[in-house]
DNA sequence: GTGCCTTTGTGAAGCAATGCACAAAGTCGA
DNA sequence: TCGACTTTGTGCATTGCTTCACAAAGGCAC
C-alpha cells in the first residue's frame, strides 16, 4: 500500500484555493487596519486581484461565513481563514544558512505577525556564527538537531548555498521536521510525507524574460536555427 | 477591441510548460557541467522533479528535438530551452530598494550566469546611496527613470518596503517598462500589458503550515468554533 | 408583515493540465 | 541489410480549475 502525502483536498480544498487564501488575508488585514467592518466579495476580490466568483467558490470550501445580501464580516472572515490556515498557532521556524537572503528571511516583518517565530538561525561559517541578527544569535549548523528538537521546530526554510542544502535537508528530515522551504537552487529528494515547498528567484526572472521576449518581437519569432560551427 | 495581454498561447506554449523550462534547464546545465552528453526524459524528468511524459509533452511544445532510440542531446536542448525563454539575449535588471533582500539578489550568482545583468541598484535611504554592492555603487531612487532609459532597462525588481511598491512600479511603467518581479508584499495595479510577477515569502510558510496543520492533525479537524466573547 | 434589493453559494459548462499507453522512429549489433 | 530494442512524440481519457449565471437567502424600508 502506497501512503499518499496528505494533501489539500483530505478535506476538499485544491492546493489552488490553499495557495490564494493567504492573498485574502493579506487584504483582510489591510481592511481590518483601516477599520472595515463588512465586505463584499467583489470588494475584496479585487484587493486580493482575483476575480469574485473565484474568491467565492474559494471561501465556499471552508464554509458557509458570508451574509447574503451584505458580505463578509472582516473579523470573523480573518478568524477562520487563520485557523483553516494553522495561523492560530505558534510555529517555531529555524532558518540554515545566514547569508543575504537568510537574514533578509530573519528580518522580515511579515513572519512574525502570522504566527511564525524564528526559533534558530544556524550557519556553517565560523565567521558568521555568534553574529546577532533580529534579536538572535546565530548558532553553528553541528547545533542543527539539537535546536529542532529542544525547541519544537517544525519549519524549516533552506538558505544555503546549493551544494550544502540536500545535506541539511536529509538531517532536519531526520530529526523530525516534515515541512521545508528551500531557497537553493536545487530539486531536493525527501521521502513520502515531506511538504517542500521551493523558492527560486531567478526562474521568476526568467519566465518574465519568457513574456518579455514575446513583447518585444510582436508575433511568434522566427525560427532561428543552431548557430553555424556548433557540432551536434 | 480588447487587446489581450500577450500570453505563452500565441505560440502555443502553456504557461505551465513556460514555469518548468527553467527547472529543466537547471537540471540540464547541472549535466553539461558532468559532460553527460545525451539525457533520456526518464533520466532529466528525475533531476528535475517531474514525470518523464509530462516533460516530453512540455518539450514537444518548442519542437522536435529528441532522437527516438537515444534521448536528448544536452548541449542542444539546453540552447533551444535558452532560446525560447529569452536568455540568448542579455537583459538589463534594475533593483529598486536595497535592504537585506535586495542584497541577497544583487549577490545571487543565478542571475549573471543565465542572462540577466544588473545594470543598476536603486534606494531611496540616503544612508545607502552609495554604498558599492556586487561591484555597483548604489543610486539615489530619483535616478530611476533615467536609469532605465540609458541603461536599456527592460526589467525591474522592486525590493522595497509594502508602502512605496505601487509608487515604484507606477514610475517603472510610465518609464517604459513591461515586466516587474516584485518581492513587497501587495497586489500591484498595472494597466494591460504590463507583467507582473510576485514572490512572497511569507505565503509559502502559510501553505507550509496548511499542510503541516493536517499532518499533526491526522485527518480533518473538528468544527472548532469562533470563540467565546468575540462579537459578529 | 411584505416586497424589493443586494449579494452569497453553487450547479453546470468550459477550459487547461496531467498521465497513460502505444505507434512511429531511430540506433546498434550481428 | 535486418531485426531487436530503446525512447520519443502524441492521441485520448481523466482530473482539476475557472468562469458563468442564477436561485436562494437575508437585510431594510415602509
Amino acid at each position: 500500500m502506497i501512503r499518499r502525502i496528505p494533501q489539500a483536498r483530505d478535506r476538499g480544498i485544491p492546493d489552488a484555493t490553499v495557495a490564494r487564501l493567504p492573498l485574502y488575508l493579506r487584504a483582510l488585514n489591510g481592511m481590518a487596519e483601516r477599520g472595515t467592518a463588512t465586505v463584499s466579495s467583489e470588494d475584496l476580490a479585487l484587493a486580493a486581484g482575483v476575480n469574485s466568483a473565484k474568491l467565492r467558490k474559494d471561501l465556499s470550501h471552508l464554509g458557509s461565513y458570508g451574509t447574503r445580501g451584505v458580505g463578509y464580516d472582516v473579523q470573523y472572515l480573518i478568524y477562520q481563514i487563520s485557523r483553516e490556515l494553522g495561523l492560530t498557532q505558534d510555529w517555531a521556524v529555524a532558518i540554515v544558512g545566514v547569508g543575504n537572503l537568510g537574514r533578509a528571511l530573519a528580518n522580515y516583518g511579515g513572519f512574525a505577525s502570522r504566527g511564525f517565530r524564528i526559533a534558530g538561525l544556524l550557519d556553517a561559517d565560523p565567521h558568521v556564527v555568534g553574529d546577532r541578527i533580529a534579536g538572535l544569535v546565530v548558532e553553528h549548523a553541528d547545533e542543527l538537531e539539537s535546536v529542532i528538537s529542544k525547541r519544537g521546530v517544525s519549519i524549516v526554510v533552506i538558505a544555503t548555498p546549493a551544494t550544502a542544502a540536500q545535506r541539511v535537508c536529509d538531517r532536519v528530515i531526520a530529526a523530525g521536521v516534515t515541512s521545508i522551504l528551500n531557497f537553493a537552487p536545487v530539486v531536493l529528494a525527501v521521502p513520502d510525507g515531506v511538504d517542500v515547498r521551493k523558492v527560486d528567484l531567478s526562474i521568476e526572472l526568467q519566465i518574465l524574460a519568457f513574456h518579455e521576449q514575446r513583447k518585444a518581437n510582436g508575433g511568434p519569432i522566427m525560427a532561428e536555427e543552431w548557430p553555424d560551427g556548433v557540432v551536434m
